[in-house]
DNA sequence: GCAGTGTCTGCATTCGAATGCAATTCTGCT
DNA sequence: AGCAGAATTGCATTCGAATGCAGACACTGC
């Protein structure tokens, strides 16, 4: 056929890469036989073998994944969903969650999700490249998480809760770390707590608002005062000012996350004139790199990144392997870093 | 044909969405009529774009991208290459760039370098993609930017200088950004001067290091101890205590970036009994967060990240429409960000 | 009514690799 | 040497969309 004759005569492009063609011309074989030394366990003798390996060595040949993809229904691509805040707060976990897709195989299509953007529009770039899983590391309306499972494709959320949704997700136990933080102030005497939110809604700051006030409550206190930030050092500076404005009695604050924390420290220090920790105990949440500093030593949760990243992808791997795994919902344990931002007394 | 047959009467699979012929059945038009539906500028009626679209939107369909690119040649991908230092020092910028991407509507593939994965294995991995282009925020060994270059792939380096390579660059002008600082100092009655390196070979490192040095040597100064740390806090931390060990004369510890200054500053606070500025001069590079946080108030260059990001995009974007554009190399000048960890005289 | 000029449309082919099936070669064994 | 059975190999088709080409149709002006 005419399709036989220009394959076989055909030189590949000037740009672009060699095909399995141009290899199998090369080698003396068919590109059947290219294909199949590229394929794990495909049936192959070792002389052809070592012909069509030296034969791409030579075009410098690697098979292309995109045609790879058509015909396997396997992109290798993982798409994972990202906020300004999300980087925000955990700069690392893009780059961790690339490692570990990395060493199975698996590559990272990023989407930075902003005001501009839309979740369907994201949803809907994400389903033209045929993704074979996806990591969301935000907030996720249902409808779209539906999109995504109506084809098969498995959703895993990073530090999202799902509540009904269709889709995995891994998270600090962020409930059970501000638990924790409420005995032990409990404990060393604390009894005029508050607590500065990040922005209205965030499912994070819920949860770590709930442990504190929940614990507290069981212990007796009632009353905790809330106050909204948005997750940034100014707003923890101003929460922290607007709570002390008030006049109540306050000896633990308690920040949804480390930037407030900052926020609220300097503002004791800095603008209100309160050391910290003897007049007013601060606690924050992740454990970022300037937590463990001297200006600071702040008492914080620090989450297992590197733990979470690894469940993330190993979860969704398993989707991606297996169809109709259940859903499946990981707690994984914060550790309690006890530095010298709040008066609390060893165990 | 068998294949017309076929075709003509599969059902598209229980997952896996819609295809054009399953869009093109429903409407009752042929395959090419829905492709040209989804082509900007394709010669197509009014009415049967109607008719297409809604079945279209019937069977939520939306082309395969990875189909379309094999054909069109074309994936609206673009590698991004990272390694843990970039995205500590900016994490917002693979943010940024995604930004600047899917505005054109390019894609990222986010690659991040580790050391048990080498460079080679990256850019395999790369070209296997078939992407448009190359954003690499890291250096590269020259080979491999051929590698990219052979097969007509833009690379466009961010914030590197590419000596020699076939590519662009756009960096912020650390040179004459220390030039400036240099002179500022000088100016202000210093005289005793030390710069604490990024990790040796750096070229980021090198630049801030050169301006420092030239314009001090042009002003008279010769010896200006460098120490070298590895753009890590704890690396600032303890090349300060090692240089005021030294008992030489110091005035002014210029940093190669901001979380070594902050290692310095902390150092010389806590750890050596001086007070900064008015004993000793800290200034860092690269105004993170923390920067301007009244602990540090940290006299520092602000990169124009926004910026070098949306021309980094700008500059591939052109290459990856025209074929050949001679290679480009953009300098975005550093704002000097005066604060209060540097005695500086104002101008 | 007819030639002439567009405008749409569909057919067939193409991108590059994977794979079921049939044909071929190679084994080992008698 | 001869043959069963296994191991290789090649052929042809497939994935899903884009596109050159030619045919179909409509509209214009004479």
């Amino acid at each position: 056929m005419a399709k036989k004759a220009l394959k076989s005569e055909g030189t590949s492009a000037q740009f672009g890469s060699a095909t399995s063609y141009d290899v199998a011309r090369l080698a003396g074989v068919s590109q059947s036989a290219v294909s199949r030394c590229f394929k794990p366990n495909a049936s192959i003798s070792e002389k052809t073998r070592q012909k069509v390996l030296a034969a791409a060595a030579e075009l410098n040949y690697s098979p292309n994944a995109i045609a790879r993809s058509l015909i396997t229904r396997r992109s290798n691509i993982v798409a994972v969903l990202i906020t300004e805040t999300s980087t925000r707060v955990t700069p690392e976990i893009v780059f961790q969650l690339n490692v570990e897709l990395l060493r199975r195989g698996l590559h990272l299509l990023l989407f930075s999700i902003t005001q501009e953007m839309g979740h369907d529009d994201i949803i809907g770039e994400v389903l033209r490249y045929k993704v074979d899983g996806v990591i969301a590391c935000t907030s996720l309306p249902q409808d779209q998480v539906a999109r995504c499972s109506d084809r098969g494709i498995p959703v895993v959320f990073y530090n999202r809760v799902a509540p009904g949704h269709n889709a995995c997700s891994v998270s600090c136990d962020h409930v059970n770390a501000n638990r924790d933080i409420a005995d032990r102030l409990y404990r060393s005497g604390h009894r005029h707590f508050a607590f500065i939110a990040g922005s209205a809604g965030a499912p994070v700051s819920e949860l770590r608002q709930r442990g504190l006030v929940q614990r507290l409550g069981e212990l007796g206190i009632r009353d905790v005062p809330v106050l909204t930030g948005d997750f940034g050092y100014e707003s923890g500076n101003s929460c922290m000012a607007a709570l002390v404005r008030r006049g109540l009695p306050l000896s633990a604050v308690v920040c949804a996350n480390d930037d407030m924390a900052f926020g609220a420290m300097d503002a004791a220090r800095y603008d209100l004139g309160l050391r910290v920790p003897q007049d007013i105990s601060v606690i924050g949440f992740d454990d970022v790199a300037s937590a463990r500093r001297p200006p600071y030593q702040l008492t914080t949760v620090r989450q297992p990144v590197e733990d979470l990243a690894r469940n993330v992808v190993q979860l969704l791997g398993e989707r991606i392997e297996v169809r109709d795994l259940p859903p499946q919902v990981l707690l994984l344990p914060g550790e309690l870093m006890i530095r010298h931002s709040a008066r609390i007394e060893p165990l």
